[in-house]
DNA sequence: TTGACGCATCGAGAAATGTTGATACGTTCA
DNA sequence: TGAACGTATCAACATTTCTCGATGCGTCAA
């Protein structure tokens, strides 16, 4: 029962999408805004089942949230989710994983 | 040359191993002072070269630090690290990459 | 010096993750 | 309607990560 409970998917889930190259790069150039996935394709030079693979880890995450327009998929940033995990981060050594694992992500 | 000169992978080790339940378990215990293995692997009940594997992706992104005291190896949460990727985490939707990778972590 | 202990490391297998090319789906435009 | 486009998804494979049991090394105590 003491930490058999305790959901940390979230938690993992964010720290994993952050933990690709690929991935901090596609963040690094949706920095400017929201961006198609054909623009990223182009910007890393990589494929585009590739880029929808990473997108979807991504927002999965909720890290970047999606929108349709047409026949493009416009992706950007989710300012909230980084300040939630910057503040899930910095009180990791500090505050019991219980209580992150509820309140935060 | 743009983004292939950018060395990430200081910033992926950190991420990568906050992204595994095990280790945020292991970080969870380490809270409260400094664990020798034996300690971590009662507490977690998990098999001893399975903790020390998961301690050395700690150690290598720089998470955790380790002492030897006679046949026992302590280990104990490297603060400033965390505090460090929280700052990046924080500043990553709003700072180049290449500027981060070479500031930070 | 020998044996028990705590730990790191290794190899092998299992499981998860990433890549690639192909295909399918909806949209736009002729 | 049909063809070109942008994207998501799939299957197959490659790569990485994780787990487990075995082994080896240093330390301590008898």
């Amino acid at each position: 029962m003491p930490h058999a409970t305790i959901d940390l998917s979230a938690l993992t889930l964010k720290c994993h999408a952050l933990s690709d190259e690929t991935r901090l790069r596609i963040i690094d150039l949706l920095r400017s805004g929201e961006r198609c996935v054909c623009e990223l394709t182009d910007a890393l030079d990589a494929a585009q089942s590739r880029l929808s693979f990473h997108l979807k880890v991504l927002k999965d995450a909720g890290l970047v949230t999606d929108r349709r327009d047409g026949r493009w998929a416009y992706y950007a940033l989710a300012p909230d989710a980084f300040t939630q995990l910057e503040e899930f981060v910095g009180a990791l050594p500090s505050t019991k994983l219980s209580v992150l694992a509820s309140r935060c992500c």
